[in-house]
DNA sequence: GGTTAATGTTAACAAAGTTAACATAAGAAA
DNA sequence: TTTCTTATGTTAACTTTGTTAACATTAACC
């Protein structure tokens, strides 16, 4: 009863490891588990993927791809700067919001070192670099000054922290968004708040 | 050679958690190492704590405390508004780059349930309260208006998202600050960006 | 002193990551 | 086709970890 050779074991495994990343988060998912449910025995991963670190970066890698996307349909929702600022903010937080377990992924500790998996590392630039492309208006760099291009950088990084900030408290439920509210429209308004005080203070 | 009893046992082991959980991060913590280290049974440390969660609850308890120590004094740096939001931003930026794994103790994946620790809850509550009030300037909170209260709550989660991003992303490694600049100006001049765009655009 | 609770200990268990040793399939080379 | 090599699977082992049970010792209190 050879029941040998699956297929592509491979992409069974990393969409099986997805299924039980989104469910239960990274904690939850075991390579043995992972073999088990995929009906494969439970070394086999290892003919497939650098062992656990392997299958994990695999999939972050996976996940930055489609969370570069999100961020590149926002990105080219509008033409006005701020709005763009504001439109990629909001798809930021909202791909956080929607899929908690995958941001964490990419930006927590169970991500695999970047220096390690240079795929990796390649996914990771690429999707900020559309941050940055876009909130800097890289397009234009070639009339900026230098000054103009540091202040570009800075708001660019300013708005991501930002983004950033508020996706990681949101999913973590430290900041709770007010149920009579739509959650991009309280992130919208998260997002335009200055630090400035208000005239009658 | 009865070495039975060694005094503190409890003290000494969150002691020493914290000190690997300094070194090593919350992946280097186990507690049978923990309690080899010690110099106790591998055992001895469930006498003393609900098993690792409770150790690492206490030690995130901790922390907890210590950050909020720091955020008190910042927030008592100065009387003016702007100002304080700035030192508080800073404080906690710089409170994350110092104590990295500390940070991410208490703001990571690894930080026990906050619901089945109430005395950790407790302790974050508190640390994040020391925020909300120096932000919004709750001593003067009977003299606002109801939209008034509503904006300054707004303004404190945009302040503390951004330093919330920004700490995490530079503990992260994506954020690089220049090194031809001290951190906290350079985190100050992040906080203090907005997303306003300049005039000549 | 004797009882009891707190605090240690050792021994066992299941689950996990990983590797080694071996088996089988598939494809290239003869 | 036959053979050699490589890719892919398998089982079995080893180590570490979290946790609990069963037992030992100390301290505290009546």
């Amino acid at each position: 009863m050879g029941k040998y050779h699956h297929g592509d074991v491979r992409n069974v495994l990393l969409q099986q490891a997805e299924n039980i990343l989104t469910e239960e988060g990274p904690a939850g998912l075991s390579l043995r588990r992972l073999a088990r449910l995929t009906g494969v025995s439970e070394a086999a991963p290892y003919r497939h993927f650098d062992g656990k670190d392997g299958i994990l970066a695999a999939v972050a890698i996976a996940v930055f791809e489609r969370f570069a996307e999100k961020l590149e349909v926002a990105a080219a929702s509008t033409e006005n700067h701020e709005e763009r600022i504001m439109a990629l903010g909001a798809a930021y937080v909202q791909f956080a919001v929607e899929h908690p377990q995958h941001f964490r992924l990419i930006f927590g500790r169970e991500r695999p070192p970047l220096d390690q998996y240079p795929e990796l590392r390649e996914a990771a630039d690429n999707a900020f670099e559309v941050l940055q492309r876009a909130v800097t208006s890289l397009d234009r760099k070639a009339e900026m000054t230098l000054t103009e291009a540091a202040t570009a950088y800075n708001r660019a990084l300013a708005a991501w922290s930002r983004a950033h900030g508020i996706a990681m408290l949101v999913i973590d439920g430290l900041i709770v968004p007010p149920a009579d509210q739509d959650l991009s429209s309280f992130v919208l308004g998260l997002l335009a708040e200055d630090l400035t005080i208000p005239a009658g203070a």
